[in-house]
DNA sequence: CTGGGTGCAAATTCTTTGCAGCTTT
DNA sequence: AAAGCTGCAAAGAATTTGCACCCAG
């Protein structure tokens, strides 16, 4: 792994206490299903994280680890590369641009900035591949949704602009 | 919309030429589906299009649909938010830091970067909604799968690091 | 014309849900 | 003991595929 062992260590102790507070139960598929994301570096869809715990919890079963994985998005232990929860969504625009996401709807607005444009790709980074496009990612909670307050989501953005 | 009317006709243009260019057949249904994507401004999914086009061609089927997004996103004239054709992926990082995703294969890796850390996020975008996270998508095609060339897509990353 | 493209319907793949029994608190 | 969790199996989305007919080149 990348980071040092204690950094698992730091997130389990995080995830206990946050499982704690909310009053949920620290079971050993959670806790298991949780190491196997943060042990990971590759982020790994639901069915990889199935395959890892079930060599350790052969009794475990695909929809546990479904339902633990967006528990824990939920509780903001974990995150998800792209849109969350969400089908695969079309972009015409080709010239350079970026994102800001709302977490609540499905909400996607485009944005320029020419400070996010002239970002240059680290040095290491370059020695991962070559590089095709570079774009900002902002997520947050749109107006609309702040609006409506809440820790729950809507599945409809709100303003048709 | 956002952009002027002319900037719909340039991207129709381009879809003419590319079509020409690599001999695919300029259909109704292409033209009408690239221009249901190019007109919208919140990327919307294959059955949102399927919606918008149908009101226009009502004969249109959702697989044609599918299809020709595909196309376009081979062809490069439309791209994807997220990763690719590929069921969500979790992430337990929770500190700040970025992504570089093959556009080949599924390969995603972390990197860290002071200058990316830092950004600010436009006012505009502030207006938008409460921002939670800022972080950068590279995307590209690493370098295993450049080794390998074509323009073929390969399912599994190689470097197991 | 002729082959690629479309529509239909059935098949996959990914993800969610209802329910009965087992585990944490 | 009580409520919350889990596993199972079946349901439900999202997406893909096989095949016969049709239209752009």
């Amino acid at each position: 792994m990348v980071f040092p062992a204690d950094e698992l260590a730091a997130r389990l102790a995080r995830l206990r206490a946050v499982c704690r507070d909310v009053g949920l139960k620290l079971t050993h598929q959670r806790i298991e299903i949780f190491r196997e994301v943060a042990l990971s570096d590759d982020h790994p869809d639901a069915e990889t994280v199935f395959q890892g715990v079930r060599a350790r919890v052969p009794t475990i079963s695909l929809d546990t680890v479904y339902r633990t994985l967006w528990l824990l998005e939920e509780l903001g232990l974990v995150t998800t590369l792209g849109p969350r929860r969400d089908p695969t969504r079309f972009d015409a625009r080709l010239d350079s641009h970026h994102h800001f996401t709302c977490e609540s709807c499905r909400l996607v607005r485009d944005f320029e900035s020419a400070e996010f444009d002239a970002l240059s790709v680290p040095e290491d980074v370059r020695r991962l591949g070559d590089v095709s496009r570079v774009h900002v990612e902002v997520r947050g909670r749109c107006v609309d949704c702040a609006r409506r307050r809440g820790l729950g989501r809507n599945d409809d953005p709100g303003g048709s602009e």
